[in-house]
DNA sequence: GTCATAATTAAACAATTGTTTAATTTAAAC
DNA sequence: GTTTAAATTAAACAATTGTTTAATTATGAC
């Protein structure tokens, strides 16, 4: 019943902390959203700040378990490993914008410097893997000469474009202001289509006949 | 001099907004870091909040003005508009870091509700100029048949991206810890040029000859 | 120089914050 | 049923928050 409990608050808190951020969220506010006492919160997990870290060191390694795994599947070429990981991460974005929205909140906001310096680490783990796909698909004279930090920078970043605001993407989707465009596979189809067809343009050699 | 103090401690609010976001700072952070007395805030501003609306009104319309300059200019072709709005666009955002990255947390956490939807607002402005020159080169055969509005997203996302953390630049350019990418000519170079090339091999069709 | 207004200050204010305590209830073991 | 530890609670805690007040200083007009 214990272990119930304490997934429950950390269910809440991420969706509180996703809508209001980590210091616009009090504790009271809270016990009040997940049923429980004020207490609860400092019994379970010391305090604020630890359960903060905990709910993101949870979810976070979830996120690399994927690109590691395409990164090191020798028989795909380097176009398809890149539509893997495209696909990868929109589909884990989706599922989980509350944790990518607490995760973007503590990479703009250099507040809890410990906790900053994991995302970032995080998010060069994933740039270094995916700018040494393209660099192998430079050599191999697969893939013109882009820039290929700024190509990954531009693949996360479209898709953490989107993750910033409901509201944004109903607009986007001319959907309804209670859509949720993150269940929604129209979007996600949407999303990976174009990212796939942006990133295909501006890699792959077009042979003039 | 009492404008200049007021637009001292509004230039300092940005700086501390910007790092420790808005309700990760306090009035006597501020007060300190300005060198001004905890009472000035309310007696210029009202409140900390005004001050933050103050902040953030004052700079928006800013941002508008080029992007519809562009628009209306019609001399020149739909894919010259994009490139003189990705020039715009880059040049604003990293001569203003502070603003955007202010901005974007407003887009993110959804606290204020009235800011929240102001930023929305100036986005979706923003949206609809760039998808129209697309929907344009589109309906003109000049353009291939792409998601306009991803399109924008993916443009604007880039952006954004480079701004969430100075420390992400850095690794990315290789650069030291201590150096502002921001104000890097070369930086900004690398930027407009990536995006540029991205953007033309995402929409303009290749004639095969 | 006098006066009136603006600017500035230190102190106090009330509310909210995260956290702790001490008491009580619940649950499981024997 | 008794006992022991875990879980839960309401209340209090100290610190910090944004804001206000009341007094003082500075400024400019006449």
């Amino acid at each position: 019943m214990s272990v119930d409990k304490k997934e429950h608050i950390m269910h809440v808190a991420m969706e509180l902390f996703a809508e209001k951020g980590f210091e616009g969220s009090s504790i009271r506010d809270l016990a009040q959203k997940a049923d429980v006492n004020i207490a609860m919160v400092n019994y379970y997990f010391g305090s604020k700040e630890k359960l903060f870290e905990q709910l993101l060191a949870e979810k976070a390694q979830f996120m690399r378990t994927k690109i590691e795994a395409v990164e090191s599947n020798e028989s795909l070429t380097e176009i398809e490993k890149l539509d893997h990981i495209i696909e990868g991460y929109v589909t884990r974005f989706l599922t989980q914008p509350n944790f990518h929205r607490v995760f973007l909140q503590e990479l703009l906001v250099n507040q809890r410097a410990n906790l900053h310096q994991q995302v970032l680490s995080l998010f060069e783990k994933n740039t270094r893997d995916v700018v040494s796909i393209i660099e192998k698909g430079i050599k191999k004279k697969q893939f013109k000469k882009v820039d290929p930090q700024l190509t990954f920078i531009s693949i996360v970043g479209t898709i953490n474009q989107v993750m910033m605001s409901k509201d944004m993407c109903n607009t986007l989707m001319h959907a309804s202001a209670n859509h949720n465009p993150y269940q929604d596979p129209k979007f996600k189809k949407r999303m990976i289509e174009h990212i796939k067809q942006m990133v295909h343009a501006h890699l792959i050699i077009t042979t003039v006949s």
